[in-house]
DNA sequence: GCTTGACCTTCCAGTGGTGGGAAGCCTTAT
DNA sequence: ATAAGGCTTCCCACCACTGGAAGGTCAAGC
């Protein structure tokens, strides 16, 4: 398989995937004329790096997450520990995001916009 | 004012306020000595740019958003359109982190965790 | 066999918004 | 006089790509 053909498989990028193999996550052979070879292997470690990737795992974690698939012996804690903390995070993203919301959704409510220069968005962010 | 203490005036890292500086967002005075000599004004606009940022603003949304509290003349409804674009996008966001959220906590959920190797959170990553 | 165009390669630079740290000047206190 | 701390500029690093230039390779059509 070439590069495009085990992108649009896996759904990522061709200059993703060159990203990919510079940091070590994958190794893909060559073949003669220097081409990229990618064995099925290789498309579904791709296709996980997407997934992983998708739900927002960095790409330390997915690098764990890509040793701890190929490691058939390992322990489901050690997997559901990296998915747990990173849960915890995301909830803390979601708590701030959810927070920076309401307050500019209340700002956005309080604001005429209109043609007049009174703007509660502007004098909360301007209040000392 | 130099600028350790507008820095903790804005709640902002001196770094930060150079780099606000570079770009072109403020421009403090200097004092013989070449320190940056801030006024109240520039201490005002920095916790502006603060409070702006804190709620998601990018840089160049700042930009728009300094120049209209500085356009006395302004209609506040430029400014709400642009909370308003603002609200949308973080809307986008929260909708993609739940969305992640809730795929990770179903995932963990229905992981043991324990020392045997069996994961659906792996198997879900690794299903094609 | 030659051209065209699509595909592949490497390498370099840039993104946003800082953070870290070096090298060197200025100020203040001892 | 000296030491400590604050200030300056400058450059590099981060994350995870993304864009683009310059050039090699391949398959199709003439």
């Amino acid at each position: 398989m070439n590069i495009s053909e085990v992108a649009s498989a896996a759904g990522l990028p061709a200059k993703t995937i060159r990203y990919y193999e510079d940091i070590g996550l994958i190794r893909p052979a060559r073949s003669a004329n220097g081409y990229r070879a990618f064995s099925d292997q290789d498309a579904h470690k791709l296709a996980f790096l997407s997934r992983a990737r998708s739900l927002g795992f960095s790409i330390e974690d997915c690098r764990t997450l890509l040793a701890l698939w190929e490691d058939r012996s390992r322990a489901s804690g050690d997997v559901r520990k990296l998915a747990k903390d990173h849960l915890e995070e995301i909830d803390r993203k979601l708590a701030e995001l959810h927070q920076m919301r309401d307050t500019l959704a209340h700002l956005v409510k309080c604001c005429a916009g209109d043609d007049r220069p009174d703007c509660p968005i502007i004098d909360s962010l301007a209040k000392s």
